[in-house]
This record gives structure tokens, sequence and C-alpha cells, in this order.
DNA sequence: ATGACACGC
DNA sequence: GCGTGTCAT
């Protein structure tokens, strides 16, 4: 097969994108691992294009400056090829992974190309590493698929939220590419003194419970404090008849043990998640680049690995070793109480309503509408914190028994306390009920942009009752899920007037820029904004409030 | 491989 | 409720 290059590489490119809406692309295997690429093909449903990849700017803006999508099997490290040797790429994708997930709504589906064509009834793709023939005739087939599953989206009513996904895949896979500038020296002397710490907090932990147990080999008191079996062993045999060796368990017994056992487990944790094994994740250029999933939960969040950022642990130091230089600066927008917002705007309760247009505090706002008394940060704060612990359950879908563990009171009590808030607030639990019996009757449950997660209601009450948890609170945090993607993507299209400005990260209702010190007010001006607008897109008539900070370290 | 735990939203 | 990562079994 002919490999174009030069000037017939374009005209015949020019030619393609002419006749074809959605051409699919695919680079060589390297190119989506990092190196130099070699070849790009191009294709229609039937025809295709392989070409020279040496460096045609041309080309480029060819593919990148239309305003029509690019389809791919996968587009995130296409996209990324492109940008790395383009420095752009377009600013939709149809991809067909993508597509394939929002149609499996939750189910487990065959992703791959054979499994899809299987499905879809089109011939079976050959195996790429044959021939370029077999490489071009694949890209074929991915042109075939995503213009099937397109019209499907849309017949289920999925199109605005694949628009939303198709938006996204550029910011989440520039977001890779840039990663988070990371101070590694801090954190290592970090996790050397969280070593130093538990060294010495192991031996002194040694000793009392040496007591019982009687020193082993090696002098040590034979219990394995990192394993949980022989610690509540331990315990037990101490005369502390713990359930389990749990944090808040832990507190509860007499000092010094007590403390120390937290601390000690607090420092386990430093010292494993966040040791050496975090630093192997330091690129290059000194950041930090983790790989996000873009339909990583089943209700449309991302998930991100290697490392997780959205698991680093609040209010330690550990979190200021995500730094910029000097002359920048981060500019962290966060959603206020996101997730309680459109929840009423979805049920129009006119309590909530009223309280997040009149910017008021809605815990103690509810609090006082549950228990008649006046509420605020000072006054009666326990019942705040209830009122709180009700709302955050509502928003993650906790059920009686969530509740209880979380405000640490019996079951009977959490349902009292939430039959009192459904009473208070009827309009919440019509919104509520009326989503589980739709999703139970119609077997899935969707979000305000048509995203949908299947149920799979199995025939015992506990596998209903977690039907209707997840049909209650899918189409919550989903909408917000589709909220913080399509600012992202406005983001990402503001941006590019900005080319010092980049997005380097997210955690669900938080979007993090880093931009030089000078432009940051109007940055975060810019930030609100989008943030805000994406918010006003897709909620019907409830403002969603942005909390912008600017820092040097990640931590708001 | 799996369960327990701890972190985030 | 949804995730990821670590360790011990």
């Amino acid at each position: 097969m002919e490999l174009l290059r030069g000037q017939p590489a374009i005209r015949a490119t020019a030619d393609l994108l002419g006749q074809v809406a959605v051409p699919a692309v695919d680079v060589d295997p390297g190119a989506k691992r990092g190196e130099t690429p070699l070849a790009l093909c191009i294709a229609g449903p039937h025809q295709n294009l392989l070409i020279a990849f040496d460096g045609a700017d041309e080309l480029g803006a060819l593919l990148t400056a239309r305003d029509k999508p690019l389809a791919a099997e996968d587009a995130k490290p296409v996209h990324q090829a492109l940008v790395r040797s383009w420095g752009q790429g377009p600013a939709r994708w149809a991809c067909m992974r993508l597509s394939a997930l929002l149609l499996a709504g939750g189910r487990p589906r065959d992703l791959t190309l054979g499994g899809l064509s299987r499905d879809l009834q089109l011939d079976p793709p050959p195996d790429a590493s044959l021939s370029f023939a077999a490489w071009a005739a694949r890209v074929q087939t991915v042109a075939q698929l995503v213009n099937r599953l397109s019209p499907e989206l849309k017949r289920q009513e999925m199109g605005w939220a694949s628009r939303i996904e198709a938006s996204a895949v550029a910011p989440i896979a520039e977001m890779e590419l840039c990663g988070m500038p990371f101070d590694a020296a801090l954190w290592q002397r970090l996790t050397r003194e969280a070593f130093e710490e538990r060294r010495t907090l192991s031996q002194r932990l040694a000793t009392h419970l040496q007591t019982v147990q009687g020193p082993d080999l090696f002098g040590g008191s034979g219990v394995n404090l990192d394993s949980d079996a022989t610690l509540k062993a331990a315990l037990h045999a101490l005369g502390h008849r713990v359930p389990d060796v749990r944090r808040q368990t832990l507190a509860l017994l007499p000092p010094p043990l007590g403390p120390d056992l937290v601390r000690y487990r607090e420092l386990f944790k430093l010292t494993s998640a966040y040791g050496d094994s975090f630093l192997a994740h330091v690129g290059l250029d000194g950041r930090i680049h983790p790989t996000f999933e873009q339909i990583g939960a089943s209700t449309g969040r991302l998930s991100c690995h290697n490392p997780n950022l959205q698991a680093i642990v609040k209010g330690t130091p550990h979190r200021a070793c995500f730094r910029t230089s000097a002359e920048r600066t981060f500019v962290i927008g966060d959603y206020a109480a996101c997730e309680l917002r459109i929840l009423a705007d979805m049920s129009d309760d006119p309590v909530f309503a009223e309280a997040f247009a009149k910017n008021e505090d809605l815990h103690a706002r509810v609090a006082t509408e549950i228990f008649g008394v006046k509420v605020t940060k000072h006054e009666h704060v326990e019942l705040r914190d209830r009122a709180k612990a009700i709302n955050f359950g509502l928003a993650y879908g906790m059920g009686a028994g969530g509740l209880a563990r979380a405000t640490g009171t019996d079951v009977t009590q959490a349902r009292d306390l939430l039959a009192k808030y459904f009473r208070t607030f009827p309009k919440i639990r019509a919104f509520l009920e009326h989503n589980a019996a739709l999703g139970l009757a119609r077997g899935y449950a969707h979000t305000l942009t048509g995203r949908r997660l299947y149920l799979d209601v199995g025939a015992d009450n506990d596998s209903r009752a977690q039907a209707e948890r997840i049909a209650k609170n899918m189409p919550i945090q989903g909408t917000s899920a589709d909220i913080t993607k399509l600012a992202l993507a406005h983001l990402r299209q503001a941006l590019l007037a900005h080319p010092d400005t980049l997005l380097v990260n997210t955690v669900h209702d938080e979007i993090v820029l880093e931009c030089p010190l000078p432009k940051a007010p109007l940055i975060a001006e810019l930030l609100r904004t989008h943030m805000s607008r994406a918010g006003a897109e897709i909620l019907r008539h409830t403002p969603l409030s942005v909390d912008v900070v600017l820092s040097p370290t990640w931590d708001k």
C-alpha cells in the first residue's frame, strides 16, 4: 500500500475531508507511547489514506482547524500524539470507546473494535499488526462504527451527553500532558520524616503490647501493627474488646495506646501510598502526570490513577508539594455545594431555592426548618452537623444505614431523622421517590443531559433497595459530572487565547488552572465565568456559585 | 484474588 | 453512593 507524503498527502487529505463528514484517524502505536510519530491513517467508511508523518504542519492545520469532529477508536492517545507533534488537536472527537461506554450505561460490554463490530454485524476487522492495509481497514471500520453509534446515541436521547463527552476529550488529554507542578524534594523530606516517626512510634507501641504477647525472636512485640487481624488479637489480649481496628474505633482506646495507634496508622498510610511509589510518577519535566479515565465511574464521573490525584489528603503538608514556580500560581475553582444545588434545581424545592438564591448557609437553614429552632454556624452547631450529614448523605445516595454510620447513631435514630427531613422537604422526597420508581420501571437512571446508568434489579429486597439508591443518586452525581465536563470543554476553548495558562487538574467539582502571576485575576474571572456558564447551560434555574482561590500550592 | 482500610468528592 | 491504592491474608 502506498504511503503518501508531502503535497500529494495534503491534497488527498483535503479531498477526503471534503467527502467524509467525520473521518476516523489513527497514529502508529509508538506515537501513542510518546515516540516520534511515523505514520497517520485517515479513513472514511469506504476509503482510507496512509500518510508518512514527517512534519507536514499544513496537514495538522487541515485536520484540527475544522469545525467538525474527528473520529477515533480511542481518542485520547491520538489527540495527545497530534498535540505532541503539531501543538494542537481538534476541539471535538467522536470517540468510539466513549460512545460505546455511553450506550452501555454501566452494563458490561466488549468495547474493542472486534467486539463492537460483532455487536453491530460489521465484518470483523483484521489484526492491525499484519500490514499497513490491515491497519487502514481497521480505521475504516472505526469510521463505519462511529457512523452507526452516533445516530443510536441521538435515538436514545444521549445526543447532548455525547456532545459533552466529545468536547471533553481534548481538555482531559491535554491535562494529562501538562501534569501538575511538583516539589519532589519536599515530598521526599516529608516521607523520610514520616518514616522516622513511624519507627520510633512502632518501638514505643511494641513495649506496650509486649506485656501480653512477650517479645518475639527479634525483640519486637511480635505484633505486626500493619496487620489488622494480629493487631485486633493483641488488643483483645489486653482486654480491649474492639470490633475492628478502624481509625474511629482506635481513637476510643485510652491514652497513650489509642492516640499512638491512630497516629501510627496515619503514618503507615503516609509512608506507603505516599512514599517512593508516588515519586515513580514524576515525569522527566518534574511534573506529576496522572491518567484520567473520562468515563471512569458509572455515574459519568472521571476517575484518576497512577497516581490518583483525587485522593490526596487535604490539610496535610503533602498537599503543598503540588506547587507552582515563584512567578506562577494555581487558580482553583470549586463549585460550592454543587450536588445540593442540582438537587434543588431538579426537585424545585422552595426552601432550597430560596436559600441558594440568597446564598444562605444551607446546612443551618435546613437544621432550622427540621428542628424548629434557630440554627447558625455558632448556635446549636450539633443540629447543623446532623443536617449537614443528611445533606451529604443525600448527595451521595446514602441509605439509613449509611447515615447512621456517618452520624454515629443507630439505624432507628437515622430513620427518624430522615423521616423528619422528608416531612419538612416534601418536594425532595417526591423527587427522589419519583426517580426511584421511574428508574426501576425503565431499567435505568439518567442525568439532565441524558446520560444513562442501567440498573440491575435482582429479585431480593437488598438488591432492589440498592437499585433504588442508585436511581435516586445517579441523576444528581451524574449531572454534576456533566457540568464539570462541559466547563472543561469551555475552558479549553477559552484558553486557546492564553497559551501561557494551563489546565492542570480536576477533581469532580473542582478545576485547577496554572498561569503567570500577573494575569491571575483575569484567569480567575475567566474560570468563574466558564464554570458558572456550564452550570447555567445544564441546570434550569439554580445558579451555581463558584469559589475561586489563587494559591501557589494546591490547597484551599 | 480478596477483604479491610483510608483517602477524595 | 462512586472511585484508587496499599497491605496482609
